[in-house]
DNA sequence: TCGGGTTTTGAATACGTATTCAAAGTAACG
DNA sequence: CGTTACTTTGAATACGTATTCAAAACCCGA
């Protein structure tokens, strides 16, 4: 490993002289300068970033926690965040959120040097929270948030029940089905009262007709055999998200159902492969071209780079629109 | 920030003490590892993972430097690494290539202090491939390698072309298209010559139904544009992977083709979404359940831990063997 | 109680960089 | 040439941990 002192020896300075000119303050001498970076690529020199880290309390790395990349919209958002943060000049260490443990994840988080976190993985009453805070560095949530108050950026989900509920309702239908979870997460438990809050102003409530699942295949695949076993079918379906709603559309074609004649389904999220012709699937979404990974991610950054106090608190809620595509239709 | 000189001065020992409870050596007698554990707790001490890593050497981070996630194939292999870096115990810093300019990326995955690298983006001849020997870091190359030696996990890629051939031809097409690339690269250099040389055995191949893209959307639907164009149609296309199946099914479908009824096509990689009964998708894959991703995160992190001598190469091709389902059909 | 051996301890140092501070050098000006 | 002001320099130190080494403490048998 050749160290700043080796620079130093070989140009015949000081090691201060060869971090100033690292650090392109420009007070060295040109002839010195010339010297220092002739030995440092003569010696291949790299700075070594932990050792400045050490010093500077800077580590340009920042941690996502997003959830799993089996859901598309977290490949959006994971692609964008990191890509960014790049641009800027952090680099993202990458974790996934563990359905049954997390704080493996959060210990290795926690444990870290890190100049700040986006995490897409908090629940509504997160623990976490606490230790988050007591990290005292910039943190965003972005697609759910925490009851306590903190940066985040979502979509408006209770709207967005509603506007899935009130397609539903205008298209005639009067069985109608949830799938979706869990309910202690800002996002599922949004879009779950929304949707059902706008169902009862028009019709009675089927309790068996909703369905809180989790966001694993399994679950999904339970959901959508269970409601469609039922004695009475609902004729339509809302997905919590685009991911559960392409795993119901592979399990409800796999039971012979034709979409959307046989049944509709509406998704949430406008996930990029919602717009496939294999799919066209109705969804609800933002209206804004950059999704929430990449507005947390440029608010975070902002934080970072003091573009923002981080005292001003970064609340940002989508207004959510309805994407009428092929997969629903009247009854 | 509270040093382990802190928790020293509280429990009352020297910062050396400390040092070694945190560490785990047993040289530490009973009532002085309680003081310094009970020190800790009530100061709420974590140990700087920076300072460490510079006296150790080690930083328990890995590069990885993967294809875009809108392909299936690395959302995936993501995921495997990831997780499995975690589980023994490493960050993993994500990077994805970039279209025109890796060198960016590059210059960004060189400057870090790292235990390993981990990449699926290199070309045959990259000359990044002398830069990453330099760092003397253990890496290893999955999907795609590099001419030079080196480690690394991939299909056969060649034996697959000639299967994706082998496969049409059984089926009676005459006419059968190729779309993917860059050539450059191991994976679409061997898949393509083998298709070739297969096809080239039984038919007399017509250029024009060669197309060489990159795997970007915009080509990828050029390229089915221009091949359905021509006055002679081909009735099958290979497409090198499922990712640019799905794109190329997606331009099919818009311009009113049924699949296969009119044009059968075959994909590589095996995906998950492969198996959606939305796509049914014809495809190429190897027969082992864990993915190339995930292979490979396993025999970096053996070498990191000495479980693999790092002089001896590792050099995986898997076997590929055909997915048949219902994409393709006898013409 | 003493001596030898073993365990436990803390002072000192190293890791590679940035930064402070005082000294040395240089330029400008009268 | 002397003075002042400014620029450039290197020695020393700090960052937070691990480790070495020698000293101190302890244990045990004689």
């Amino acid at each position: 490993m050749v160290s700043s002192k080796d620079v130093a020896k070989r140009a015949g300075v000081s090691q201060s002289t060869v971090s100033r000119v690292l650090n392109a303050s420009n007070q060295v001498s040109k002839t010195n300068a010339e010297k220092v970076t002739k030995a440092m690529k003569e010696l291949n020199y790299r700075p070594n970033a932990i050792a400045r880290s050490l010093v500077s309390k800077q580590t340009k790395t920042l941690a996502l926690i997003s959830g799993p990349l089996h859901n598309p919209f977290f490949v959006e958002t994971t692609t964008s965040i990191i890509n960014y943060a790049n641009e800027k000049g952090y680099k993202t260490n990458v974790f996934f959120e563990n359905a049954g443990d997390n704080m493996a994840v959060y210990e290795s988080v926690l444990s870290m040097q890190l100049d700040g976190i986006i995490l897409s993985s908090i629940f509504m009453e997160d623990p976490i929270y606490e230790e988050l805070k007591a990290l005292n560095l910039p943190f965003v949530m972005f697609n759910r948030k925490h009851n306590k108050p903190g940066h985040f950026v979502e979509i408006d989900n209770r709207k967005a029940g509603k506007l899935a509920a009130d397609h539903f309702l205008e298209l005639g239908h009067k069985r109608i089905g949830f799938i979706g979870g869990p309910l202690y997460t800002s996002t599922f438990h949004g879009r779950c009262e929304g949707f059902i809050v706008k169902l009862k102003e028009h019709l009675s409530l089927d309790d068996a007709l909703i369905h809180e699942t989790d966001t694993s295949e399994k679950e999904i695949r339970e959901a959508v055999l269970k409601m469609m076993g039922q004695k009475h079918k609902p004729t339509a379906i809302f997905a919590a998200t685009d991911s559960i709603a392409i795993l119901a559309i592979d399990v409800l074609k796999e039971l012979g159902y034709d979409i959307p004649d046989d049944i509709s389904i509406c998704g949430m999220d406008n996930v990029r492969l919602a717009r496939h012709h294999s799919f066209e699937l109705t969804t609800i979404g933002q209206k804004t071209e950059q999704n929430l990974g990449r507005l947390g991610i440029e608010y975070l950054i902002d934080m970072l780079e003091g573009n923002i106090q981080e005292d001003t608190p970064v609340e940002v809620t989508l207004e959510p629109i309805l994407y009428q595509r092929k997969t629903t239709c009247a009854i």
